[in-house]
DNA sequence: TATTCTTTGTGATATAATTAACTATGTAAT
DNA sequence: ATTACATAGTTAATTATATCACAAAGAATA
């Protein structure tokens, strides 16, 4: 696998690829080409063949891609042909979310720790996994080697926390808090921030008036 | 306010700017530098100045930037120096999560309509919102004039759910259906999916190894 | 007032990403 | 076999974005 410094955007967009080829495959499609991904999910024909080419020649010219075995493809590309272990943090009502959220399982995500302050959660068990104090975050992580974190607590304790999850061990952090966190440059660091999205939408629809 | 084709990037970090100024801002601090915003956000000095530029000059050279003014310009340019309401569609997991999430309403974002199909929900009352039959869409968002909406339904409603919205005379819409939507040119569209965060991670972890 | 210091705003440059055009290769029909 | 056709892979051109470097402008100091 040659890696010369592949756009994120490039990423992004094999994700939404596979997604529809699984969908492609499921209708009992065997062949496609770069014109028709291109169509379903609504990039040029070009992109599609330039991303694939990131990583070799996996179609037949005057044919198109066999549809099986470009998903396979781009599922090893994306790291999902074996399991990852998520370390949840925070279990308000997006940390619950998250936590049931079908897509991580489907993608081969398995959410097997999840920590919160609270008392009343700490105990429980929140889809067949029991939750742990806070206090055990290292002990547990570290233990059960979890690779990713996923930050889901108030941005005052989202650096605390991410500060943790490194020292037991996590090389990689989801933060959904609205806050910059400082993580070593080795960690992998991706911030989702949901008033952001509706802001580009507000910023283009102030635009138009 | 000159807009020639803004790339989105630079609306994502002004988002991030106006956050961190707000807090600057509650810390007293009256005065600020375009190094110092760059720093507290993790880009480049030069990068602040750039995306700052293409909506006029908010400084004084030798000085830097009013930390309240500069804020107050940047929730103008995102739109957001009024009140926008939200329909949200689908009160499952991630549905009820962001009705109840914080970072909407603090930035102006008022979730006004909430619809689902459960007969369980319709009726109830999820923060201070009556939850409405999805049946009585159009009716309730035409109405009540919301200009954007959020599809959190499972992904083989999402299109109809999207194509009601619009119907209705929804502006913008944010998906968080794993599913790519058809929409005309002049709506706003944002997808975000949670599975192709954790997915450009284990890429990068891929990567590593 | 002149001088030095600081920091913005911006034109020029470099880098990155996308699009378009072209070439090579396989399939199918005549 | 030959020809026409379709489509992947690839190179080149274009466009977009980010970085750099410096002139302009205000503030502080002598």
């Amino acid at each position: 696998m040659k890696t010369l410094k592949i756009p994120e955007a490039t990423i992004i967009r094999l994700s939404v690829y596979s997604r529809y080829l699984y969908m492609a495959d499921k209708r009992g499609i065997v062949t496609i080409s770069s014109g028709d991904i291109a169509d379903g999910v609504g990039v040029s024909p070009a992109q599609v063949r330039k991303d694939l080419a990131y990583f070799g020649e996996f179609g037949t010219r005057g044919v198109g891609y066999n549809v099986k075995d470009l998903h396979r493809h781009i599922l090893k590309i994306l790291g999902l042909s074996n399991i990852w272990h998520v370390a949840l943090v925070g279990l308000g009502n997006l940390g619950l979310a998250l936590s049931s959220y079908k897509g991580f399982r489907e993608r081969g995500f398995c959410i097997c720790s999840i920590f919160d302050t609270d008392p009343e959660k700490v105990g429980t068990i929140v889809n067949d996994v029991v939750v742990e104090h806070i206090d055990r975050l290292e002990e547990v992580v570290d233990e059960r080697g979890a690779q990713i974190g996923i930050i889901a607590v108030p941005a005052g304790f989202a650096q605390e926390v991410a500060d943790r999850l490194i020292k037991a061990g996590v090389k990689a952090i989801l933060n959904f808090a609205p806050v910059v966190l400082n993580v070593p440059p080795e960690i992998e660091l991706r911030n989702v921030d949901l008033a952001v999205h509706l802001e580009v939408l507000t910023f283009n629809l102030a635009l138009q008036k």
